[in-house]
DNA sequence: CCCTCTATTTGATCGGACCAAATTCAGCAT
DNA sequence: ATGCTGAATTTGGTCCGATCAAATAGAGGG
């Protein structure tokens, strides 16, 4: 039993003490994601018609049509223009993806990119630790599988970056959390429109992939603290290398 | 200068070539979001009655109320039912909160909360042994008076969690990343409703506290290897206590 | 049975209207 | 002048009906 549940959209912040009075397209976004998470709607089928659902839910146009939007942004439901409405159940990976536009903002900022290149150095350095520490053989297998990939597209300056990143990727799989592959996606998704427009050369990448050996080498030996220092040392090197190839204010740290 | 920037909410997924034809609203959402990075919309600010906005845009009210309500769910505009949406500039932690609705379904799911959760443990593991390792002077004494209040509190059964997660935030600080500072509130949204069932009790308080002792003293003794342990006993003793206390299938893990 | 062309459905947008709450502002009391 | 009260006006929320163009379904031919 649903009790007020307010708040058609993200933003709620009810500072009031009274409940501002829930508009009509409350009702109606309740009684959808209602029908989308018990599966009354399936999950990649369309939604009825907005002429239907105005008389399934006896409101008018404007409202199933608001009540579509609020979801739509919710994740709920993928709308294209002109087309019928897809459900859809969101993910991590989804739920990141829809704040890429709020997080685009905020890497214009001065330190923008580097606050979020600074995490996910972070992230990767207890993923190196962990993978160190806990990585089963399957994952050093593939571990090593990504790094021959990486080596042998060394040359191949399209597709060197590709399996840079799966070499990563290997290593936010390693503890078999859904979260990281979403956090790994969401890294890519957002650093890499500022990654790209830096010159690729094999010399750099064959000092990338250096680099991956010897993560991969202490990850091997099982010795966190130098698969760290490795990836430490890797991800800096990358970072000095953009920096020093087109030094904008908003690279420095905004802290 | 804006080129095409279609897709008026989160999802775009452009699988086809073409760019489908893109929403007349598009262009007041485009035309919206400039004024507000730019400034032209002062942030905190009332935006200008709706029946202006279409005047201005040479647009129909649906499409203006459209745009408002994607700006809205995009969190560059907060808007309480009936009043004059006001314009805002969201940082991480906003961007974070956006996507509650959607975290929230997906720790309905079996194990949902045990993801969120180890994914936590893991960055505070990463957390407090950077907190051993580069801890400034300035953030130990921090932490020693965040324990302190922790102490104080333990008698305080409504006290003793802000407190806890006080001392916790300290250690998400040290980083001096705002990311953090967002992520550490994401948990606190996200996991402490899950929490909060949970009975409390000065016995249980006080193991906390002194786990929270453990930490400190060896962040201060600069030994990250007994920082992270210390943390992983006290998070797991945490974690099997609730799982202890109510054990619902939602605990176990999803790979 | 597959492809093509037409008829129908449907999403997008518009314009207008109504209501109730919010806001403004004039007028009155202090 | 200052502050308060209530009416007048503005404005957001909702509904209705209509138009258009694209999408879809269905009929007809190869």
């Amino acid at each position: 039993m649903k009790q007020i549940e307010n708040s058609a959209d993200s933003n709620s912040a009810d500072s009031s003490g009274v409940t501002a009075r829930p508009r009509a397209a409350d009702a109606v976004i309740a009684a959808l994601e209602e029908r989308i998470v018990s599966g009354k709607l399936p999950v990649d089928s369309p939604l009825p018609a907005e002429r239907d659902l105005m008389q399934q839910f006896h409101a008018s146009r404007t409202v199933v049509r608001e009540a579509i939007a609020a979801l739509a942004n919710r994740g709920l439901l993928e709308c294209k223009p002109r087309f019928r409405p897809i459900v859809r159940k969101p993910d991590y990976t989804a739920a990141l993806q829809a704040i890429g536009g709020t997080v685009g903002h905020l890497l214009d900022e001065r330190g923008g990119v580097k606050n979020l290149y600074d995490s996910r150095v972070f992230l990767e350095r207890a993923l190196v630790r962990e993978a160190a520490r806990a990585a089963r053989r399957e994952d050093v297998l593939e571990l090593r599988e990504a790094l021959a990939v990486n080596e042998a597209a060394v040359s191949d300056l399209d597709e060197f970056y590709a399996t840079d990143v799966a070499f990563h990727g290997v290593l936010y799989r390693v503890p078999r959390n859904p979260i990281f592959l979403a956090v790994q996606q969401a890294y890519i998704d957002w650093l890499s429109p500022h990654w790209e427009k830096m010159p690729r050369s094999k010399e750099r990448n064959l000092v990338n992939y250096k680099s991956h050996e010897r993560i991969f080498l202490a990850i091997e030996d099982r010795d966190p603290d130098a698969a760290e220092q490795a990836l430490i040392s890797h991800l800096n090197a990358a970072w000095e290398y953009v920096r020093a190839t087109f030094d904008h204010g908003d690279l420095e740290r905004q802290p």
